[in-house]
DNA sequence: TTGTAGGCGTTATCAC
DNA sequence: GTGATAACGCCTACAA
């Protein structure tokens, strides 16, 4: 009797070798026959086949990254892996890759250092994986030109680099939607809630901005240098900011770049007995779950379907061929689409509803 | 001259034949060397290092994985990655692994036919990695007992299989503490949002529910069935639930077992004219960030630090010998820590505030 | 269409 | 303490 039936033990390894013994061929048929590839009579594939799946024959993953030089892998590098923007578009990235086929290893960078770890050759990135998708991380610019130098096929989102595939929201349209709501409404006195603190120092915040801006001066409006306060895109950050602008002649309005800081922004409305929509208007940015709680109007965007895009251009990418030559075409991801979600956050100047009493003005 | 500084090529690798050559030893010395073993002289280990240093030399991970057998990988495999929880426990664990010098793979498990796939033999997790991190995936068992039969190490979170190192919050207590909370402040007519709606469906909500149904009989009082529902553990199933909790014979005091239900709660009163913490009262459980924002009584946890410790706890197992063996001691990681955050959505019965006129109780 | 054999870059087991 | 050298398991020209 055989010992296969000793349970508790593990089994042993079935190889190629055992493979190709059993089918009577030789490994490098079986090799071809599993992979799909041509040249292989349709007979001997379908024999290889049937006995790599009764022996429950896979190969080796690290044998075969030795062997082809291919790693089947993709990296995902975020700022910070338990933001709600970064994680689903890690989710995004995931989906995909995992149907692929590709295994996927995360990265977070929340420290500098960590970066410049990244930037070190020793990372060896280019060993690890076939692939990285690089999400809001301009700061290493020389990241990326590391790993294209070294034939590492590169995706970002959120910024660009060069003219690989990039996941970028037309974040200028954006501020000018954001803008165009509020000045709809009648606001004038304008500010906004952007990037530039700590960890997070990215592109997004001032091509926002910039949109923003643009769209004020078609209405002559200007926005103040006092009223662009940063909040790091973070709760803190936005709570931070709003009580910054509220502290000096305050706005009637605020854009933030992202839901999470407008929550902020909110919370330190409400500190202060002022009604989002009423005394002061808030838009955001995302459409987070939670901004219908608390009834923000937002910019929507599908922030896992930014990574799944970003994912599937970079596995184009790695499969096309030309990649490695270098001409390959600029492979443009798609574009994201986005829209205005109004909600009671927002509303006209000087607009107290009728049904509010509680609500008082500044001074 | 050299070829070296030619550049927009891609650089050749140096191996470790490279580095054997220049400091005129063996690659066994080199391998030895390099990896900190024992029987290196001290003069001969600089030199091996210095010249790999300066070569920058670093050992190809396919190859060495090859050899040696080892992935010094880690999977971490949750249930839905976009998550606030999920996500922030993969960020514990990436950072303690990355630290470690591991690559930490994530699997989305979202849907049960993935969870099936990662069952099946041919994903071969244990080829893939040293070990892997189960968070909340009961409904997977058999996994966790394929990965041990294969001697991939095993740690969980939020739920334990065999005496595999596990990161639980003592759910009982604080279900307990939760009742004893609301209790405490007169509450009667309790209601409970948990669980058991579709993707996820682990232990924790009957843990907590059984630690709150206990803590209430201390004080006689009983939680009817009509008044436990499930949310599934995201915001949109607590709105819902909150719904059918409102409908008929609403209770005084809800125990939502998660932040984000409780948001969806809170919502769900609001949009009713009900004040929370005057009319009904909420309580829920992770203090996520938001709790702040909407002044939400919670049971803090930190979720990174759940994540952290699994991985630390993985990571040991790993590294012990006798793990191979079979005969390594439990493991145990840290028990998480929890404690009572009081804000606003929780007060006490019939305790309208004096500065409030426009709260409205139910028929 | 199929088989042979060299190689991928390390690790680990021996002798020395 | 060090050095050959055989695995590790697969891929892929090249030959047949």
């Amino acid at each position: 009797m055989s010992t296969d039936d000793t349970n508790g033990e593990a089994p042993r390894r079935v190889r190629i070798e055992d493979v190709a013994a059993q089918a009577d061929v030789s490994v490098a048929t079986v090799s071809r026959a599993l992979r799909g590839l041509p040249n292989v009579a349709a007979s001997t594939r379908r024999r290889v086949v049937d006995v790599a799946e009764q022996l429950g024959y896979q190969p080796d993953p690290a044998a075969a990254r030795l062997a082809a030089g291919r790693t089947n892998t993709v990296i995902a590098i975020v700022p910070h892996l338990g933001s709600w923007y970064f994680s689903n578009v890690v989710a995004g990235i995931e989906a995909v890759c995992t149907q692929a086929g590709y295994d996927v290893l995360v990265i977070g960078a929340d420290e500098p250092s960590r970066v410049d770890r990244l930037i070190d050759e020793r990372a060896q990135l280019d060993r690890r994986a076939d692939g990285v998708v690089l999400v809001d991380l301009p700061v290493a610019s020389e990241l990326a030109e590391s790993l294209v130098r070294r034939r590492v096929a590169v995706a970002t989102v959120g910024w660009r680099v060069g003219d690989h595939p990039a996941v970028v929201l037309d974040d200028p349209a954006v501020g000018a939607l954001a803008a165009e709501h509020l000045l709809h409404f009648g606001h004038r006195d304008l500010g906004v809630i952007g990037g530039d603190l700590d960890p997070i120092a990215f592109e997004v915040p001032e091509r926002r901005l910039r949109g923003f801006r643009e769209q004020c001066q078609r209405y002559g409006v200007d926005v103040a240098a006092e009223r662009i306060v940063g909040g790091g895109f973070r709760l803190d950050g936005g709570y931070a900011a709003m009580a910054v602008l509220l502290e000096h002649d305050p706005p009637t309005a605020v854009f933030a770049m992202s839901d999470e800081m407008a929550f902020g922004a909110l919370m330190a409305l409400q500190e202060r007995g002022l009604t989002p929509g009423v005394d002061v208007s808030v838009i955001g940015v995302d459409d987070h779950e939670f901004a219908h709680v608390v009834e923000l109007t937002t910019i929507r965007q599908n922030v896992v379907d930014n990574g799944a895009a970003a994912a599937r251009a970079l596995l184009a990418a790695i499969q096309d061929p030309r990649t490695t030559t270098g001409d390959a075409e600029p492979a443009e991801a798609e574009t994201p689409t986005f829209s205005l979600v109004a909600r009671s956050s927002t509303g006209p100047l000087n607009g107290h509803r009728a049904d509010r009493t509680l609500s008082s003005r500044l001074p």
